[in-house]
Order: C-alpha cells, then sequence, then structure tokens
DNA sequence: CCTTAGTCATTTTTT
DNA sequence: ATGACTAAGG
C-alpha cells in the first residue's frame, strides 16, 4: 500500500483549491476505506472529482487503476468532464460510469465464463414485464391474480439480493408460484441470450464471487475505488464494490442516508451501516457546509427531516443568509395548483425576478404532470418534462431498436415478436404460432428458423408450413439474414438506414397525420444517436440505449420551467421550486401509509425535494383531488405540519399547524412507543376552559395519559359531561 | 389478418 | 379520464 509524500505537498494544490477543510481533508485521505457523509448541496461531486484528479495527478496513479461508479449516466457524464476539466486528457483510462453500465461492460467482456454470448441484449422494464406475463400465463396461472408487475417485483427482488432461482425459499403457496416464474422467467432470458437490468448485477457480483481468478484480475487491478450515492447500492451492488475492493482496500464512498429513496429497488442506507462494521478502520468525513439553499429552506428541510427517529443527526448550515420565506397555499384542488405555478412562475419571469429555467415543478407520482402539461399548454408556455413518456418509451423506437436487437442477437424472440409483423407483412398469430411451435420442434430459436428458411423452397423446414404462412416467412427470412450478413461491415446508422429502408418503416409510421409526423421526427433523432455510434458500434449504442435514466434525458440548455418526479430530482438543483400536491395519500404516498419504513422513506422524498432549492420554495396542497376521474377530498400532508410557521410567510395557512399537535403525536407514536411514553405531556388541566368545534364551549374536570393519548373529561353547556380524547377531536384552550 | 367497440384496471417511485 | 387488453366484424 502506497502512502503519499506529504513533503510534495505544494503539488496538490490544484486539487485543492476553492475547497472546504472538510472537503480537503476528504479529497487528500489516507489510502484505505473512506466513507464521506455529505449532506444536500455539500458539494460532494465536487470532492469525488477532485478526489480522482489528486489520485492521479498527485499521488501518481493510474487512470487505468481507477474505478468510479454512479447511478446515472448524467451523474458519471459531469464527472467525466469535471475530472477533464482538472487534469486535461490524462484522465484517459478511467473507468468511470453507472453500476450498470460497468457491469454490462464487465459481463461482455467475460462472458465466456457465464452462461450468455458476449452479444446479450439488454431487457428494459416493457420487456421484462412482457416475460414474466409470459412465464405466468405459461404456467397456467391467471395474470389477474398473479399481476405480472408485483410478481416481477418479488424477482427483481430476489436478483437484487443475489437469489437465484434454486435459492428462491419458499414459505408459501405464493412463493412457490413466484419460484416457478422465476426459473421460467430465468430460462426464457438465458434461451434469449438476453439479460434484465438486475441482472447485470447480479451475474457481475456472481461471476466475481464464484471466480476467484476473475475477482482477482479486477480487484488487483482497481487499486482505487469510488462510489457516488453509497446510500442508494442494494445488495449486490454492495457485494460487488466489496469483491471489488478486497486487494487494495482503497474504497472512497460517498453518501446520505438521509437521501435514500429507493428502498422499494433493494437499495438499503443500512449499507453505509455495514461499510463502517466491515471496514472498521474507514475513515469517516462529514459535509455540513451547504452551498445550495437558503438557510430558511435548510431549516424547513430540516424541520422535516428531523422527525425520522432512525436517523444519525447531522447539523447542516449555510453561509447564504436567511433568505425569503417558504410559500406554503392550500388550492381547492389539483387545477388549481398548476394555475397557481403558471402564475407565480409567469409572474416572476414579468417581474425580471428570474428565468423561466430557474424553476422546477416537483410531484410524487408522473401522473400529477397531466396537469401540469395542460395548463402549461392551455398558457402557451413552453416547458420540459423529465421521464414519463419517456423518448425510448415510444412505439416507434421501441420498434427500431427491437430491430437492431435482434439483428445483434437473432436469438431474442422477444423482439422478434414486436417485428415479424411490423410493418404488417402478413405474418399473423397463426403463421407466428407455427413458426414457434416448429422452432420449439427443431430445437432452434425462432430467429435461427426464420434465418434457415430465408434460402426458400430448398430449406428443408419449408414444407412444415403452410404455403402462404412459409412464403411470407421466407419473405422477411431473406431481409432478416441479408442484415446479419453485413451486420459487422456497417455502422450502427447504416444498418438503421437498411432496416428503415427494407421495411418501408417510414411509409408505415408516417401516414401524414400530425402525430405520424412525430413519430417520423423521433425515428431522425434515433438515427442522429446511432450517428454517434459510428466508432464505438452497435452493442455500445444498444446498451447506452437501453441503460439511460431519465435523469440522462434532460436537456440543459433549454430556457424553460422543468417538470419532474422528486426521485428524479435528486442530485439536481433550482433557484426556485414548486412541490406540489402535498397531501396524505400522494406525499407520503398511499400506499405507504402502512408501513413506518415506508413513511419514513416518503419523508426523505420530501426531504430531496426541498433541498433541491436554492432560493425559493413553494409548497402546495389541495383541497380536492381527481381520482379516476372523480374529484374526491384530501387531508393536507402530515408532514406539513413539521414545518414551524416561522419558516413560512405570511400567506400561509394557519390551520396546518393547529393539526400539528396531533400530527406529531401520530407519528411519535408510530416510531418509539416506548420512548415516547414518558414524554407524553397533559396538555389540559382540570378547570380550564376549551372550545370544542362541535359542542361548543366547556370546562375540563379531569384527564390522563392512555395508551398514547390524553383522555379529558369535558363538561360542555350543550351536550354535558364527556370522555375527548385529544388526539381525535380539535380543542381550543380559551385563556 | 386488421380494425373497432366495449370492458377493465389504473397510480408509486426507475437502473 | 385514459389507456391497455379482449372479443366480435370487415
Amino acid at each position: 500500500m502506497t502512502r503519499y509524500n506529504p513533503a510534495v505537498t505544494i503539488l496538490s494544490m490544484d486539487f485543492l483549491a476553492g475547497l472546504n477543510p472538510q472537503q480537503k481533508k476528504a479529497v487528500q485521505s489516507d489510502p484505505g476505506p473512506v466513507l464521506v457523509l455529505a449532506g444536500p448541496g455539500s458539494g460532494k461531486t465536487r470532492v469525488l472529482t477532485h478526489k480522482i484528479a489528486y489520485l492521479i495527478g498527485f499521488a501518481g496513479v493510474k487512470p487505468y487503476h481507477i474505478l468510479a461508479v454512479t447511478f446515472t449516466n448524467k451523474a458519471a457524464k459531469e464527472m467525466k468532464n469535471r475530472v477533464e476539466l482538472l487534469l486535461g486528457k490524462s484522465s484517459r483510462g478511467l473507468m468511470l460510469g453507472t453500476f450498470h453500465a460497468t457491469c454490462a461492460k464487465i459481463l461482455r467482456r467475460e462472458a465466456e465464463h457465464l452462461p450468455f454470448n458476449a452479444n446479450y441484449v439488454i431487457f428494459d422494464a416493457d420487456d421484462q414485464r412482457k416475460i414474466t406475463k409470459q412465464a405466468i400465463l405459461d404456467i397456467g396461472l391467471d395474470i389477474k391474480q398473479y399481476k405480472p408487475g408485483s410478481i416481477h417485483a418479488v424477482i427483481s427482488q430476489a436478483k437484487n439480493n443475489l437469489t437465484f432461482p434454486e435459492d428462491f425459499s419458499v414459505n408459501t403457496y405464493r412463493d412457490e408460484v413466484i419460484r416457478r416464474v422465476y426459473v421460467r422467467y430465468q430460462n426464457y432470458l438465458l434461451a434469449s441470450n438476453a439479460l434484465d437490468f438486475d441482472d447485470l448485477l447480479l451475474w457481475t457480483a456472481f461471476l466475481l464471487e464464484e471466480n476467484p481468478a476473475v475477482r482477482d484480475r479486477y480487484a488487483r487491478r482497481f487499486e482505487h475505488i469510488l462510489v457516488d450515492e453509497f446510500q442508494d447500492t442494494n445488495f449486490a451492488q454492495y457485494t460487488l464494490l466489496t469483491n471489488l475492493s478486497v486487494f487494495h482496500r482503497n474504497i472512497f464512498v460517498v453518501g446520505d442516508a438521509d437521501q435514500s429513496i429507493y428502498r422499494w429497488r433493494g437499495a438499503d442506507y443500512q449499507n453505509v451501516l455495514r461499510f463502517e462494521e466491515y471496514f472498521s478502520d474507514a475513515q469517516v468525513i462529514m459535509l455540513e457546509q451547504n452551498y445550495r439553499s437558503t438557510q430558511i429552506i435548510l431549516d424547513t428541510a430540516m424541520s422535516v427531516i428531523d422527525r425520522n427517529p432512525t436517523r444519525k443527526p447531522k447539523k447542516l448550515f449555510t453561509m447564504r443568509g436567511k433568505g425569503q420565506k417558504v410559500i406554503l397555499r392550500e388550492m381547492y384542488d389539483d387545477r388549481e395548483e398548476a394555475v397557481y405555478v403558471i402564475n407565480t412562475i409567469a409572474g416572476m419571469v414579468a417581474q425580471g425576478k428570474a428565468q423561466p429555467g430557474d424553476f422546477a415543478v416537483m410531484y410524487r407520482v408522473n401522473a400529477q404532470s397531466r396537469i401540469l402539461e395542460e395548463a402549461f399548454l392551455t398558457a402557451g408556455l413552453p416547458y420540459r418534462l423529465v421521464g414519463a413518456q419517456r423518448f425510448y418509451g415510444r412505439r416507434e423506437i421501441k420498434d427500431l431498436i427491437a430491430y437492431l436487437r435482434l439483428i445483434r442477437n437473432p436469438k431474442d424472440d422477444l423482439s422478434l415478436y414486436r417485428v415479424i409483423n411490423t410493418p404488417p407483412r402478413g405474418i399473423g398469430t397463426k403463421t407466428l404460432a407455427s413458426l414457434k411451435t416448429i422452432a420449439l420442434k427443431t430445437n432452434m430459436s425462432m430467429g435461427d428458423l426464420l434465418l434457415a428458411l430465408a434460402i426458400g423452397e430448398e430449406s428443408p423446414y419449408w414444407n412444415m408450413f403452410s404455403k402462404r404462412a412459409a412464403t411470407n416467412l421466407s419473405r422477411f427470412g431473406r431481409m432478416f439474414s441479408l442484415w446479419i450478413t453485413h451486420r459487422d461491415e456497417l455502422s450502427p446508422l447504416e444498418i438503421m438506414d437498411s432496416v428503415l429502408d427494407d421495411t418501408g418503416y417510414r411509409d408505415y409510421i408516417d401516414d401524414g397525420t400530425d402525430e405520424g409526423k412525430d413519430r417520423w421526427d423521433n425515428i431522425i433523432e434515433l438515427r442522429r444517436l446511432a450517428g454517434e455510434y459510428r466508432e464505438q458500434g452497435l452493442d455500445a449504442f444498444l446498451e447506452t440505449v437501453a441503460l439511460v435514466s431519465d435523469q440522462d434525458t434532460i436537456e440543459d440548455d433549454v430556457n424553460a420551467p422543468t417538470l419532474l418526479t422528486l426521485h428524479t430530482a435528486k442530485g439536481l438543483e433550482f433557484s426556485n421550486v414548486f412541490i406540489i400536491g402535498l397531501n396524505d395519500g400522494i406525499l407520503p404516498h398511499s400506499r405507504s401509509l402502512e408501513d413506518q419504513e415506508e413513511l419514513e422513506e416518503e419523508r426523505r422524498l420530501l426531504y430531496v425535494g426541498i433541498t433541491r432549492a436554492k432560493n425559493l420554495l413553494v409548497l402546495l396542497y389541495s383541497l380536492n383531488r381527481n381520482v379516476f376521474g372523480y374529484i374526491e377530498p384530501v387531508e393536507p400532508s402530515r408532514f406539513l405540519a413539521d414545518i414551524p410557521i416561522t419558516l413560512l410567510d405570511e400567506g400561509s395557512p394557519g390551520f396546518v399547524i393547529q393539526q400539528s399537535a396531533f400530527k406529531r403525536r401520530e407519528d411519535k407514536w408510530d416510531v418509539k412507543p416506548l420512548s415516547s411514553v414518558g414524554l407524553l405531556e397533559k396538555k389540559y388541566k382540570p378547570g380550564m376552559h376549551v372550545v370544542h368545534a362541535q359542542w361548543g364551549e366547556g370546562v375540563v374536570l379531569n384527564t390522563r395519559i392512555q395508551d398514547e393519548d390524553e383522555i379529558v373529561d369535558i363538561f360542555f353547556e350543550s351536550v354535558g359531561l364527556k370522555k375527548v380524547s385529544a388526539a381525535v377531536a380539535k380543542l381550543d384552550i380559551r385563556k
């Protein structure tokens, strides 16, 4: 292990310029495990990039020996740019990418040790759902009872925990069903020479665990490993990291447990604790100075997150000054929320207080974007929408990608299903069914059979089909085989163009309508992207396309408000932030209400949203909400009650605050029943005059604490003696 | 084999 | 309210 020479510290100045003491400490940390606990806006990307630059430029580590992993391509790209800015070209060879992309590369290189080929394709979320559905149907089960989505979620969880189908433990009948689906699902993937997202991690972790020779090769290579957003790692990723760092033990991780919002994806912020235990000699460095937000915004964030009981306290501070108070507003419904957002933005822009691009509107679920979009459209204002109907989710894009995937990997039955009759060429369900059965009988993949049919009547398989079917299949097979023949000599763009030409795709999609025009425009955009992969080739193109995240699709150069979910907002910052739909059932989401840990995650989600704001934070909730077309009354979010009124501007409603006594105690109850027993104090005293919303004025006779609640005996003028729960009833104390 | 009308569930969050 | 999926006609 190398120790850096302190005598040449002066040379490190470049990489330390402009850093605060804690950041410097992190960048200059000795070799060995390092855990950086970085609050929002504390400059963690800075620390990571400077650390890399420091390692290469000062400590003399070869870029080839460094691995840096992130969760989104956007983060990876940004880091790469910033490292290059610090070092120039000398960062070449550095392995920097997302977990998934890094794994994809390793797997392609090491495919010989694994049950798939190097030209495997990556199945996206849509594909995953489809094959889960197919697997359930194959077993003969009802997809209404066993929803593909929820079954796949369990499979995904299993994979994230490095559980293969054969290790899947069965305790209930449902488990047994899932196990069987999982077996089929995985077989389907392998038969198609395909991997899903989780497989990328699963197989890499498997490879490193089971193959010491390979593991050592990588573990020796990566003298330094750096990890961004460490709190978002799941077990597979954690295992990956511990294996890769087993030799040099120079693992530098940056994270913030308070920003852990991917539990449902298997992420486990406890990995932060695990890290400290596993690497007991780890240096721990805290980054607590926030450079992003005003004090008021920071205080608001703290007031929300502080209620999470299991968190380690962090004291965030800023030098930015108090700033503007938070605006909290009650709206009639979600429609009005949208109008308010637009009016506020338009107003501030008109007054020259801000640019349209300085605004972000954040929400819990993608469905909420629709009303906003409509409102922007009616107002005639441009906006940029992140995620939701992403580019790569468009039908025409998926079609083209499926063609390319099939050409790259003829075993990809799923893609074949998609394209074989798109545009229509007379290959319907019947023909398709016979293609499948005969493929099964002859022990070939459908793609291979199709290729065998390409030669026409000479083919030994020709007579197994009806004349009509054989003719149509053969015609497509000829096209298909032609593409494959030229696959390796053509660039991705050229392959794409031959597909477009040979299939007459343009005529199919561009039917003269506006929609058709749009679709064709999307194809043109895809062509442009493909054009960038002349050097890297088809594999790289398909891989990037499969692994783009929502965040990656944000275009920076648009001067318009950004509409995005709270999840995609992580890692970003905006001068002015709106968070809409702050209602119970939305944030916290109704599916998380039952579970304490999920409630905590919802709270973190709000925390993430709040801490995106640099200057102005606007929080909106509504009294009513459109649910499946019906207007329903809704409650304000319980989290609002935790924000001190002193942080809110005068226009903010006060009644939310009045409810806080109730909300607060409810939270406490959820959280720590034991410790809060003694903490609950009586709010009322005998002799006190109170006003009840329904029964009017009364006088307190007696009061006691019982089951986390205060039971008050009150004599009302209107109805006489009543026992009242302080948690349920709204009582005003009369002075 | 493709279009159409009717039924139905749908709302987390995403690499 | 909207879209995905299923069952009947061109």
